[in-house]
Order: C-alpha cells, then structure tokens, then sequence
DNA sequence: CGTGGGCCTGTCTA
DNA sequence: ATAGACAGGCCCA
C-alpha cells in the first residue's frame, strides 16, 4: 500500500512499545492476535502479508493525524528535535490484554530481558503456529495464564513478577473484566481501574493507557523520561523538587505525579505522542 | 500522605 | 571468564 501520511516502522516497532516483533530477513514478524503478520517498508510503501489494510491502518496508528499532533506538542526546540529525528514514529494500539502483562513483566528489567521472558512465556503457555516455515506463538489467554502456577511462570524467568501475572490474570478471568472497555472510561477513571491490578503501579498503568488503551495523554515516566525531564524541563519545577529527583533513581509516587501532570499540561492531550518521542531521543543521546 | 528497603533474574560491561 | 552493576518499578512496613 502507499502511504499518503508520515510512518516510519522501525522507529516505530524499536525499543519499547512492543516486544514480540522480530525482524528475519527484511521483513517484520508479529503475532497480534489470532495470527501472525509480516510488514515492510521501502520509503513511502508499506508492504503486508497475512492482513488487510484497515488492519494495519489501525494497528500502527496510521488514523492519527501526526500533523496535527506534531504541532500540538512542538513547544519548544527539544521536542522539536526530537520530533524531526525520529519523523514518522507512531503509538501502536496493542491488544490490552497483552500489552498489561508485558509491562507488569517490564518493571525493573532491561528490554531484552522482557523480549526474552514474553517469548518464554508465550512458548509454554501460548498456541503454535507455522508461517513462512518459522515458528511462532499466540500470547498466552487470559484463562490460560489463571491456571498458570506461580512456580510454572517463573520458569520463563519471571521471578517475583510471576505472583503478579497469576494474581492479575485470576482477577480478570474471574470478576470477567473486559479491558476493551476501560476504552470508554476517561484517562482517570481507567486509571483508577488498572491500579487495582496486582504489579500495576503508576508507571505500568500509563503504558497501558498509551499503547492499548487509547489514551494518547497518558505519560509513562521511567527512567530515561525522567533523564529528559531533569535534563530539559528543570527550570519548570522548583529547585528543591529538582535535587530530590536527582539524588533517587527511581520516583515516588508523588515525584511521578509531578512529572506527567505537567506533561500533561505543557505538552496537552497528545502528552503521550511527546513521551515516545522524548524517549526515544533520550536514550540514543548516549 | 510520604519514605525506605527488598526483590527475581537476564544482560551487559569491565 | 566471572563478578558486579543495572534494568522502562511495585509492594509493604
């Protein structure tokens, strides 16, 4: 297909939102869903095998209006750099089932371990399927990982997260809750909801309000968004906030608030298109 | 409400 | 090689 707005796959499939789409030989692999798909670009074609256009349309975000959002969160000249070197980035809606997992295993770990503890965990608890003579597993159900036992989840190298999966994972298969649905709800009130969720802090909830749950002003702050705030935006918090950030690695609670509240405000409701690309400038700065 | 300490284990670096 | 630091934080006291 031709695209007729700004995409560019690689910085939108690297580091971060996803962690199951693999590259093999030029093109790239995902398991969304019920089967697997393969994309690639050369310039301004997107090429795809195994799904169809409105597919691809909604799942790489290529009905939000980057333009638009773009200037929205251009405020100064930091993002502005941020926006031109990584033109074309976009927020992937993943499935929130599975996007609420993967960042419950994400805490404290590097990506590649992530990548690593989701392809175990979708081997052992996850549907086979062949494409292109390659090997690949659905993400393990709800119900399936209900059933899972702790120490069988930390065979995939969960360690203390896999109480959290077992615990999460019972509590949506047996109170039936419909993730889908906290589309509906506001920023907040969805919030509020993924809170109650064992492993769900403030971070791994903003992640998936972004990457699954449409909330485009949600602001994940972790460690390298914390950087860029410190580093950028210092002169926009007082001065005795400034030096407590900077003597913990990681945030409190109300530090945390602090942050993405006036991300939300400076940057506005697209705040979360403004972290992704904060992010990915911050961590490629060194 | 804010704060400090502990936590599983895979990667990466020295 | 092998140890040690560090990793997209959360929970509990």
């Amino acid at each position: 297909m031709r695209l007729d707005v700004a995409f560019d796959l690689g910085f939108t499939l690297c580091c971060g939102q996803v962690f199951r789409w693999k590259k093999i030989g030029g093109w790239w692999y995902g398991v969304v869903g019920e089967s697997v798909f393969k994309v690639r670009q050369c310039g301004s074609e997107l090429e795809f095998v195994n799904v169809d256009e409105v597919f691809v349309r909604h799942y790489f975000g290529l009905n939000d209006d980057l333009e638009e959002i773009s200037s929205c969160i251009n405020k100064d000249d930091y993002i502005g750099k941020a926006l031109r070197k990584f033109a074309g980035l976009r927020i992937v809606r993943q499935n929130p089932w599975e996007c609420l997992i993967s960042f419950i295993c994400a805490t404290y770990k590097s990506i590649a371990a992530i990548e690593q503890m989701l392809q175990r965990l979708s081997v052992k608890f996850g549907e086979k399927m062949m494409f292109d003579g390659l090997d690949f597993y659905r993400f393990p159900s709800v119900e399936r990982l209900a059933l899972a036992s702790e120490s069988g989840l930390r065979e995939c190298g969960l360690g203390y997260r896999a109480k959290y999966v077992q615990v999460t994972a019972q509590k949506i298969c047996h109170e039936k809750i419909n993730l889908e649905g906290l589309k509906e709800l506001s920023y907040l009130e969805a919030r509020k909801v993924l809170l109650g969720f064992a492993g769900v802090g403030l971070k791994v909830a903003d992640c998936v309000l972004l990457f699954s749950l449409e909330k485009l002003e949600a602001f994940p702050v972790d460690v390298w968004v914390k950087r860029a705030i410190l580093n950028h935006y210092a002169e926009k918090f007082p001065a005795d906030l400034v030096k407590k950030m900077q003597r913990h690695d990681s945030l409190t609670n109300g530090e945390y608030l602090k942050i993405s509240e006036f991300a939300r405000a400076y940057f506005g409701k697209y705040a979360g298109y403004a972290q992704e690309y904060l992010y990915h400038y911050e961590r490629t700065q060194r």
